[in-house]
DNA sequence: CCTAAAAAATACCGATCGGTATATTTTAGG
DNA sequence: CCTAAAATATACCGATCGGTATTTTTTAGG
């Protein structure tokens, strides 16, 4: 048994992140102790440390991880589409079943990580960066592809509408998490798919 | 001298609050250290003590202090203006005006806040949630007494509109600051004029 | 079952945390 | 100018911080 990815170190490292990924996302990097990290555990210093160099390579993973889940959940909804317009509303509809998902874990990990990081971490704020960019890409992507389809209408502004988008989602997760309002992320997907049909041919 | 509001800890509470304010804006609650206020401040510990009673304290006075300068910001726009439907509009106008400002300070403190203090610091929460609860029902009131005067349709959601202005606002400030992409902050207010004037009458 | 290696626990480190008691300086009314 | 009070600085506190060296336990191939 080697190769085979179900190694002690492979299960535990997984089930640190799992318990650990959601404390980072809810208190943050610095508001996150290691020992909160040992307490969600149940392990030691030692039993952390072999498995991640330093609290820094831990919070990277757990957004990684955190933003995978919801990626990933978002991602089914879009795959399912044929068309560049089914694809773009797939967003705000994938938004409205992953809401209990994400407030679970503390809310969305994007938004969060990237007011906890601006001003205090490099590392972790470039890789938010990253995944905010990729997500503005892609959303411009299938509106210029929508546009030579014919399902866009060709004065649409893809930037405009994929920034809109974004921070529609992000003000009201935060919203809606912050007041305990789930209205306030149910509007802003309500305002999505308006914006987005708006764009739409015909 | 005792009535003048010009006393010497007037004086330096002001300016504590003044220099400390944006530190915790930028790195939060338990991001902020005793040594960054001091640090920021010039002053000791016994001096920061003697002008507020603890770290909790001062978190709060400076949201507070934080809000406020946006708020004012806000409100000398929409008190200019006469119509409901103006008042409305001087929102997305304001925050046009003030982004430099808030850049500087370290984004918006709704957001900043809002993310920092939801599940791990229950006071400073309560006066986020109280502060877009204010926010909230401000713009539903502009949007209700709109109607009456015949400047909005009669048909518009005004919770609806509410919710969308806000976490388009919020939103858009916590992507533009993370990214530095301004456009994501001058997008998302564009959508909210769009959203306004759809409500408009005729 | 044995054993070397991997994993985890224990025990410890200096630094910094928020906070306080005390000493010193500054303020400002008489 | 004097002086009591207010403001600030200094010196210290126990607790906790992130991290590491060492010891014990567990794993899993032969």
């Amino acid at each position: 048994m080697n190769s085979n990815q179900n190694s002690k170190a492979q299960r535990t490292k997984r089930h640190i992140l799992e318990t650990v990924a959601p404390v980072f996302n809810k208190r943050g990097y610095s508001g996150t102790s290691l020992s909160d990290i040992t307490q969600a555990t149940g392990l030691t210093k030692g039993g952390i440390y072999c498995n991640f160099k330093n609290k820094d390579e831990l919070a990277l993973a757990s957004f990684e991880y955190n933003f995978d889940r919801i990626r990933t959940y978002i991602q089914r909804e879009v795959a399912a589409e044929k068309t560049n317009l089914g694809k773009l509303l797939a967003y705000p509809r994938g938004y409205r079943k992953a809401f209990a998902e994400m407030a679970g874990m503390g809310g969305c990990p994007v938004a969060n990580t990237a007011v906890d990081a601006d001003d205090t971490h490099h590392d972790l704020h470039l890789l938010v960066m990253e995944a905010i960019d990729t997500w503005r890409d892609a959303l411009i992507m299938l509106v210029e592809r929508g546009k030579t389809k014919g399902e866009i209408r060709s004065d649409a502004d893809s930037e405009k509408l994929a920034e809109t988008v974004i921070s529609l989602v992000e003000g009201g997760s935060i919203m809606a998490k912050t007041t305990g309002r789930e209205s306030f992320l149910f509007h802003a997907l309500d305002q999505i798919e308006a914006v987005i049909l708006a764009a739409k041919t015909e």
